[in-house]
DNA sequence: TTGAAAGCGGTACCAG
DNA sequence: CTGGTACCGCTTTCAA
């Protein structure tokens, strides 16, 4: 079994040809005689002959390969919803180029620094996707260091020489307060992401800009994106005098969370309390009451982020895209105060 | 920037020796005279050089990467809170040995298929980790005949010339049935995975074993594990005369799409019906009533898995291992059955 | 239009 | 111990 794998040298044998002419025919160059080419086609077909990626890279320098390197604690490891789908959404583009993804799971900054070293020095990879970027993020002057390629979901504040897949959610934070204060609540509150995050800072000012646009007082409580700190900055939210009739999430984990914490204390759901998340994930459908919240489309970032860094790799080009705004999705989370 | 790389020959240029030297030292082979070794790496260290993983597996005919292929379906993608920390765990032993893991996240069977071939035909791994295991596993056969490498995330039915890491989960269940029994419940649903995937048809199994060891006439509705059918289940369960007084789900996003069933039912949890999952994540502390399950080692297999592949690759060494046996983790959505 | 040869960055074998 | 050389599989001049 285990065919001692066909190289390049047997086709070229079998056609009758040199190795170059099978290379050049396997590159689409021109200069092969039509006949030849077509020989050296049907023999690479029967011989089920595929070039070698690593061999091709070792002269073309390049991996074929795109990296993502992910920072999670222990402690928010397993409650992200985005990246199945992001590398679903990836994976998508990079096949059918013959490309490939590198995953790398590193619990802290150290070990992410490591990793994109190690990944660069190695040439592991032709570019990196950068994902869950912070608002001043290190790993823009470290890959700029390192002479690497990447492109980045959200555009770092502190500029950047790579191009950026980005999505408004702006809108859609507008949608969501005016949906709470057409329902007739006054003190909305916000449970705000990681500040240090790009977008969870984003999504926070936007709230107090909304708010305020509707006459209202924003609330905010900043959280790390962890269920822990939703349900304890919930607590601390229900604890005062003029408890909030409504509470939007930085992210449905956090929400359902917030959700758990009402329903211990019994409060009817959405009456006493409506509730929002920001993040459209699916497990949000299926709580109770199923979760207001805003869509995201984590296949479009990947799909979209893959084909600008393969752009990039491979041409050249940079060149910003952006997806289309996040919406407003209304379920049953979200309801007119109770009289209270 | 990015200074052109530095070789093997830079390195055996400044140190003034051949490159064979380099080799032998960096690759901690005898017959290198101590004192070129140490000017060897002293100059490799000046230099920063590392050797090229690409360059290294042409002539070794290796890739320094292990392969994992995800098939998940568009409704199922997001809920399984399994992988992160699973692949967190890989990592640690990968990093360290210079290895790397390559992820493919896959639609359907199809394109699962050609996932594992082209990585194996292409050489992009020395080995794949075979998680969500099914009873009879095509994959197992499809392997055996690519001539791969492989580790499975327990033990195929239909037999496997792989090694397989495991862990029991039998003894977890029989507890989690005798508390559930201790409390009084008589009439225990099991809301199964899916019956072709094998984890979910042993817990169902050992399950029906459990009731009945318990003189309990075993109740299971099958599912494919996504919320949805998980909450579609809870809604036939409930409409039942005999309504169970607890229910068991495969999985805990099932068991949370459960809760908000029975919340919306007006149903007070845990009195009116006791609720738990079997696989542990972290969000089901955070729900309401906080989930009683079974806890769960993610990371500790895929530590497990990588190891046990790489030791395969390495040194040809196949050999099972056992991981510590699940554990029942009582919180609060289980409790004595109200009247009704 | 084609083939020979050098090179990508390593490893390994063989003389010396 | 050490250096020279062939080779891993593929691309790319350069002559013919």
């Amino acid at each position: 079994m285990s065919p001692a794998s066909v190289t390049i040298n047997d086709v070229a044998r079998a056609a009758g040809v040199s190795k170059s002419l099978v290379s050049l025919t396997l590159n689409e160059r021109p200069g092969v005689k039509e006949e030849t080419r077509e020989r050296i086609l049907q023999v690479a077909r029967e011989l089920g002959w595929t070039p070698h990626p690593g061999a091709r890279g070792l002269s073309l320098r390049r991996a074929y390969a795109l990296g993502l390197v992910l920072r999670r604690s222990p402690r928010t490891i397993e409650v992200d919803p985005f990246f199945a789908s992001f590398i679903a959404g990836v994976e998508t583009v990079l096949a059918e180029r013959g490309n490939v993804l590198v995953l790398t799971v590193v619990p802290d900054r150290a070990a992410e620094e490591r990793a994109y070293e190690r990944l660069a020095a190695d040439k592991r990879v032709d570019g990196f996707l950068l994902t869950d970027l912070l608002a001043d993020d290190e790993r823009i002057p470290l890959l700029e260091r390192l002479g690497s390629f990447a492109v980045s979901l959200g555009e770092p504040l502190g500029g950047s020489p790579f191009p950026a897949v980005t999505r408004d959610y702006d809108a859609g934070i507008d949608e969501l307060v005016q949906h709470l204060v057409g329902l007739g609540h006054r003190r909305i509150a916000h449970v705000s992401g990681d500040e240090r995050m790009l977008h969870g800072r984003r999504r926070r000012e936007r709230f107090e800009t909304a708010a305020r646009a509707a006459g209202i007082d924003p609330l905010v409580v900043p959280t790390d994106f962890s269920p822990e700190q939703g349900a304890e900055a919930t607590k601390a939210l229900l604890d005062r005098e003029d408890r909030p009739t409504a509470i939007v999430y930085g992210n449905d984990p956090m929400a359902i969370a917030g959700m758990g914490v009402a329903h211990e204390r019994g409060l009817d759901l959405p009456a006493d309390l409506s509730i929002t998340g920001l993040d459209g994930s699916q497990i949000g459908s299926f709580v109770y009451p199923s979760l207001t919240t805003l869509d995201n489309d984590p296949a479009g970032f990947g799909l979209a982020a893959a084909t600008a860094l393969l752009r990039l790799v491979e041409d050249g080009e940079a060149g910003d895209v952006a997806l289309p705004p996040a919406r407003l999705v209304v379920r049953a989370s979200t309801a007119a105060p109770s009289g209270r």
